[in-house]
DNA sequence: ATATTAAAGACTTTGTTTGTCTACGATAAT
DNA sequence: ATTATCGTAGACAAACAAAGTCTTTAATAT
């Protein structure tokens, strides 16, 4: 894992969907103007969360993004990882015969973590909470 | 939170100075050959492990460094935060009103696994484990 | 004095992320 | 069909942080 300003965009911009309206139909043009942030940028980010199969895009005129999942099955960790990928946090480079211990304990860290984030979901932190239960 | 090299370099040599003999004094010179890293790289490292209290320096011919703390206290976290400080891992700099509800959901990730790290011990690993009762 | 060793600062290199620019492709409206 | 709109993609530039080097200084034992 790994967080960077991607990630933070990809997290806010899926949580601002999921606030206005699942089902709605967003331009990447609105979504930047939200976080101040270029189109093209944004964009990119967008279709790594397309690629991830978080969103659906249509292009052309009146395309755009929309939520491809169910609101509660968006966790924090599948936005992460369509961003940053399945890299590790901590990576030992260094040489040994039997792997490296303190690899397994930062290892063993980052899946505590991870675990939290996976079972976390966004709308969660949505003020607007639809079918809570 | 956050892990560089340097960190690695760090957990590595004190787990090192560990498990040859918590009492021994280590030159920097010594240390370095056995990571492969150059001798003034690891010295700053390890001056940052002295000004956090982890490891004593003495200076001049028949110098070097010695571990400060019982290794039985010496944490995961104790090290990292020696070299990385006290940053988070997760910064989301967006301007809200009431504070950013995504930043506070990777705060408490970050904590849950920090909160692991702090009560894993670097003797744990070590093969000559001592004192274990 | 001299040799040894840690500390410190300036600096360079390297790598990654961020962000821009431009061209291309898809779709709807006219 | 043409045009305006909107997503995709690649090359590129800028900014930043980390990794690593070089050189000088300070402390200490012999």
């Amino acid at each position: 894992m790994k967080y960077t300003k991607a990630t933070n965009y990809a997290l806010h911009t899926v949580l601002y969907m999921i606030e206005q309206n699942q089902g709605e139909k967003f331009s990447v043009h609105v979504l930047a103007k939200q976080f101040q942030v270029s189109v093209t940028y944004l964009s990119k980010i967008l279709t790594q969360l397309v690629k991830a199969g978080l969103v659906e895009s249509v292009s052309g005129a009146s395309g755009g993004y929309t939520l491809r999942k169910s609101i509660e099955t968006i966790s924090f960790m599948d936005i992460i990882q369509a961003i940053e990928g399945n890299g590790l946090l901590f990576e030992c480079g260094i040489q040994q015969e039997k792997g490296c211990p303190i690899q397994k304990v930062m290892n063993d860290a980052e899946i505590i973590m991870e675990k939290y984030l996976q079972e976390k979901k966004l709308f969660e932190l949505s003020s607007i909470k639809r079918n809570q239960k």
